[in-house]
DNA sequence: CGCTGTTATTTACGCGTGTAAACATTGTGA
DNA sequence: TCACAATGTTTACACGCGTAAATAACAGCG
């Protein structure tokens, strides 16, 4: 490596021997130029420390290799975790992925595409926040910019859309629950924000009507992400207070069953299978955590596997083709049971 | 807003009735233009939608307005959230920030300060792996781009470093859980990839050493960052096993600790301080989960707003000065006693 | 009113790259 | 050996803005 600092392509190319538009071309695809051409210029890339001026070059772009990915919680580990998956894959196809965070806010939402905008991405893989959304905000921006959806769907904002199948999934552990013990009740938000939540409560009802139960909501206050906090507050509210019909719950959420599993304990309540316990709780999603609440958490796996990847399949060829679809593709993922200690 | 598309600045300061390097000027800071051509733009942006063209600007600049934010797991819900403090204050300075997360991965983080280096940002946040850093390529990096390290140290790689003072609050709550029960056994990976797991461990011994104990340190295997899954695997070998020397164990940290509490609970042990419990167990960090562990832990918590804080306003004062500090700052912040239910 | 210092305009150039067109060179196969 | 296609070079322009220098307009003041 020569210490020699290279000022731009010109002087790089000079270096090389070779002319700067045919060094330019070899960036954008080291595979268009002649082998023994390839070959100079790998090795002066050896020797010298240089790369294009990523200002420079996506001034005079058509488009960037820029793909903006925006999820509504980078503190929920279940987004982090996703959005790593996501980010590599976007790399691998020899992108740029741009994480932004919406922190739970409407407003920093829109502000995150705001940035985006200026950053002119190829485009977007977006979990919106939900019902919380600004949606006409989020509509404009997906009819500028090539925009695809995961996790929480919205109207038919964006290209596509890719999430799991909360009915199958739910009808799934309620299927379970019914079997191993007493029919479940549904402990969820009053108002959720999110849309998906809205799915489980119907999957719910429908499930056991189909099994020939009495369907039944616990519905409790509570605004914004802090999920645990709401699980624990209120479910020590309903634990302690009025008799439930049933000794099943089946949350809307992991999140709000670890809150619950915590709340149970405070107050003395043995949770689990087995004769000795006096209370079944499940949750939904498999979150990361609830391996290792106490007891462990009987839950639904989502497909996170493959809502990044066809998430990104998708947005790479929409970017291919130029940034429509003929159709908006709507595509649901089963989730998959996963039986630990809880229930 | 009118519907005309604004083409570039020219075209912008045409309709502004203002030449383009006022309008330059302006955007570069709104204060040193005159009152009156400054309402006259800022009326102008309320009807047109114009912005100027990022990379066009960045080219230009002698500094770019983007500050680097390079975190070692994302997934980690406890630099979520300090990322996101840090992220506020950035956006808050005018700076506009740039969230990377190493994902564990040695390489991975030198990758991250690669594709810093192209983005040319005026400086750096950086909480290094550790002992898994490639320290060589970091201090390089440190070299060229004015960076300030946090949570953890690297010899003396950047300008300076804001951390947790280990001996303070590792002392601290050595001292509680003597005064309100047995010594603490210390609960540690072997070989940890955080330099504060080492710091941690001497300050355990010199805490017991000055309250006349003797130090018991329980090391470990394990490699990575899953260290839920560690504690919980080898925490139930060391509870089913060897008899330990007193019922009390400090964990180097909550995520440990969490997967510990997790294993007493699978193999019967109850965790806690009243008589009827035979174990407790204590972290550090105050892990955002570690309010709903069952029973809720017992920790000790980073100001984490303080070094938050500090290292924005440190790289802030750095991008100021030009980038050098006179002598390296390494400020540690104190730790707070959270008395919870675990011990 | 004219002076003075501040602010805006005009003009001009530079940043580091993409890209198109015309032309030159190279390698290939008949 | 020649023709042909593929690849490289040369030349030239464009992108959208920062910035400097010279000049012009302006506000405030006595």
């Amino acid at each position: 490596m020569s210490d020699q600092k290279i000022r731009n392509m010109e002087h790089f190319s000079a270096v090389c021997g070779i002319s700067r538009p045919t060094v330019s071309k070899y960036f954008n695809d080291p595979e268009s130029v002649r082998k023994s051409t390839r070959e100079k210029i790998e090795a002066a890339l050896k020797k010298y420390d240089y790369r294009p001026n990523i200002y420079a070059v996506n001034q005079n772009r058509r488009q960037t290799k820029n793909i903006g990915l925006v999820v509504p919680n980078l503190t929920d580990p279940f987004f982090a975790g996703i959005a790593r998956t996501i980010e590599g894959l976007i790399v691998e196809a020899g992108f740029n992925p741009l994480l932004l965070s919406s922190h739970g806010g409407p407003e920093h939402e829109i502000a995150n595409l705001d940035s985006l905008r200026s950053i002119k991405p190829a485009g977007v893989l977006l979990a919106p926040l939900g019902r919380a959304s600004l949606e006409d905000q989020v509509a404009e921006f997906a009819n500028e910019v090539p925009t695809v959806l995961f996790d929480a769907n919205l109207g038919d904002v964006g290209e596509a859309y890719f999430g799991s199948d909360n009915t199958q999934s739910i009808s799934l552990i309620v299927d379970y629950l019914c079997r191993s013990g007493e029919p479940p009740v549904f402990f969820e938000m009053k108002a959720p924000i999110n849309p998906n939540a809205y799915k489980r409560r119907t999957a719910y009802k429908a499930a056991m009507g189909r099994l020939g139960y009495e369907p039944h909501l616990l519905q409790v206050d509570g605004q914004g992400w802090n999920f645990e906090e709401i699980g624990f507050r209120e479910g020590a509210r309903i634990l302690t207070g009025r008799q439930l019909p049933t000794n099943t719950i089946l949350c809307s959420n992991d999140r709000l069953a670890i809150g619950l599993l915590s709340a149970a304990f405070e107050n003395g309540f043995k949770v689990g299978l087995g004769a000795e316990a006096s209370l079944r709780i499940a949750g939904h999603d498999d979150h990361p955590f609830s391996r290792f609440t106490c007891p462990s958490l009987t839950t639904v796996s989502q497909d996170y596997e493959a809502i990044a990847t066809r998430s990104v399949e998708t947005i790479l060829s929409l970017i291919d083709r130029g940034g429509r679809m003929q159709t908006r593709e709507e595509t649901l993922f089963e989730g998959k049971l996963v039986m630990r200690g809880s229930a």
